[in-house]
DNA sequence: ATACCGAATTGGAACGTTCCAAGCTAGTCT
DNA sequence: AGACTAGCTTGGAACGTTCCAATTCGGTAT
């Protein structure tokens, strides 16, 4: 259990003897080889490869105040639409000369906050917030010494950013076309407060309304999981009043819900149609065949992260909410009823 | 652009200042607080509250040499087999007092490398790697400056170490259960030098001659993806020579193919029987019902984190290579030819 | 020769911690 | 009372960089 230093590695210091010249030098050769003469930039570098000298980060960011390492939360590792939005960020910081670091917040508070702290602590340079549930009064306490954008939920914050689809939109698509192929009593698995299920369920109830259909607003409790959607559906059917349409929180959970009306031997979209939202690349398998509201992820990803650049980079100070429209994508889960 | 310093947060001076204490006492006040007497710890404790104060990280890595960050490079964030393996990593680096940080390779070698060299720069204490495809005898070359697991691939290597499951003997076992339904006709689709692709190549093959079958080998290089696992397919399908069961390198490649029999209106496991491997919870949904090899994915992942402990915490220095054993999965996408 | 210039190079002070040896202060023992 | 002890507390030296003002050096114009 001893902890003790780990192996050295040689630093600028010893490079500068090796190469015979100051560390100064050595450390401009680094940074910026061609404000160096000729001679002495190649005896440096020579003398860098043969100690196998590499740069130490940690120092720098302590001499330079930041890290040029942007954070991400990511709620849940599992949910393919993380995964996109995260290539989005990762290829945005590394194009703009930042890295991105990610850390699963597990889907479990504790954990999320620890895993924010340990970002702080480690000075990341800004974060970016994929599926969180924390308040946002929390995130606006540490957004004051860093930009922080959350992505997928919007907020009404003066201090974090925020970018989304429109949630209540891309809701309001999925129900408008359940009710134009002839659907009334249509129900809507939730998922609490938890990334953008709020605005997707105001959408749904909002179009029900507008729709004349307030009376068959039905709202389940689920979640943004497989398992959230399975045991949602499974409520709904053992209901005894098995609506004939459904639009899930999410197509993670839609393939939840999947499974417990496959499971229950009724047939989609015959006995049941259904509806999801994200458009993962999983809804588009042929056996899956998921009508959806798609979102364009990976542009989400980077545009996240030129919210956090906007900040660092050019000062910006007012909060910025951007939101995105969705599009649904019709595919074979939804018929007449 | 300008890529000025940050805003200040407060020091362990400024908290030193305003408790009237020593700084050393307030670094002593955070880190072990019971070795400090009970009024100045209060004084201490109040006076960080009161300035928002959070301990650098930064400035702690430079001076005790170490982060207490497990780096982890993901080849692929949509593969849920490497979510799984992440989410044991993430738990037992938290067990053990660590954190663990990914970065995504992008299934890029040049991003791949560039991921790596970030975290050598953060100099984090650790590293893990899913699903690389660089060659050994690159990564032993900074295996040298720091603890690092190759998760998924063995390696025959007295540096680095590896664990994965024994991916010959899955592959036999997926060949055995295909005979053993009277199946002759079985082609393999490859996944080049990729993860445990080579090995899971020679069980195949060696199961084929064990069964007499040598004849019947037959090869096709796909990938990784879902794509990869369609092309391959496909190049099955127009070759005119249809075999009566095709083993896919993983799962994510199976569904792939499992699209293009589909879409060539073949049934499965009627015309094709197919085993993938790695049992994804995906392979387990109702609507893809896949017959796979599965392996202890978050159990991977801890134990990869514990070679990594290992060195870091116990000295070890001699390198280990675990195997674990996989187990067949047998579902609905095999049957008799 | 002298003064001056620009480019190349340098030394020292930061950055915010931890570590360590040494100092202080009560209290205890003889 | 004096010596000693144990528990707290402290100042200064690291850690490996970057930054900046200052220095050196060869050349050029006067």
């Amino acid at each position: 259990m001893s902890r003790e230093k780990l192996s050295k590695q040689p630093t600028i210091l010893d490079v500068a003897a090796r190469a015979g010249v100051s560390k100064s030098l050595v450390s401009l050769v680094m940074r910026d080889p061609d404000r160096v003469g000729e001679s002495s930039r190649a005896t440096v570098l020579a003398a860098a490869v043969e100690l196998g000298y590499r740069p130490n980060a940690v120092a720098r960011s302590l001499v330079q105040r930041r890290t040029n390492v942007i954070g991400v939360i990511v709620a849940d590792l599992h949910n393919p639409f993380f995964a996109d939005v995260a290539d989005g960020i990762e290829d945005a910081a590394f194009q703009s000369g930042y890295r991105a670091m990610l850390s699963s917040g597990f889907l479990d508070p504790k954990r999320e906050r620890g895993a924010i702290e340990t970002m702080l602590e480690l000075r990341v340079d800004g974060l970016v917030m994929l599926g969180s549930m924390m308040q946002v009064a929390k995130i606006e306490r540490f957004a004051a010494s860093l930009p922080v954008t959350v992505v997928g939920r919007h907020t009404r914050s003066t201090v974090v950013d925020s970018i989304g689809v429109d949630n209540s939109a891309g809701a309001q698509e999925a129900v408008d076309h359940l009710v134009a192929l002839g659907h009334t009593r249509i129900a809507h698995i939730h998922a609490g407060t938890a990334g953008g299920s709020p605005r997707r369920r105001r959408g749904y109830e909002k179009a029900m309304r507008r729709h004349g259909l307030e009376d068959h607003i039905r709202l389940v409790k689920g979640a943004f999981t497989e398992a959230g959607g399975t045991t949602a559906m499974n409520e709904i059917l053992e209901s005894g009043d098995v609506p004939t349409a459904v639009f899930a929180p999410n197509d993670v959970a839609a393939i939840g819900a999947m499974e417990a009306i496959d499971a229950a031997g009724l047939a989609i979209p015959g006995d049941i149609s259904l509806v999801g939202y994200d458009n993962l690349a999983l809804a588009a398998l042929r056996r899956i065949d998921l009508t959806t509201v798609g979102q364009p992820r990976v542009d989400l990803g980077r545009k996240a992260v030129g919210l956090v650049l906007e900040r660092l980079d050019e000062g910006r100070e007012r909060a910025r909410h951007v939101v995105i429209p969705p599009h649904l994508v019709v595919r074979s889960t939804t018929g007449p009823p």
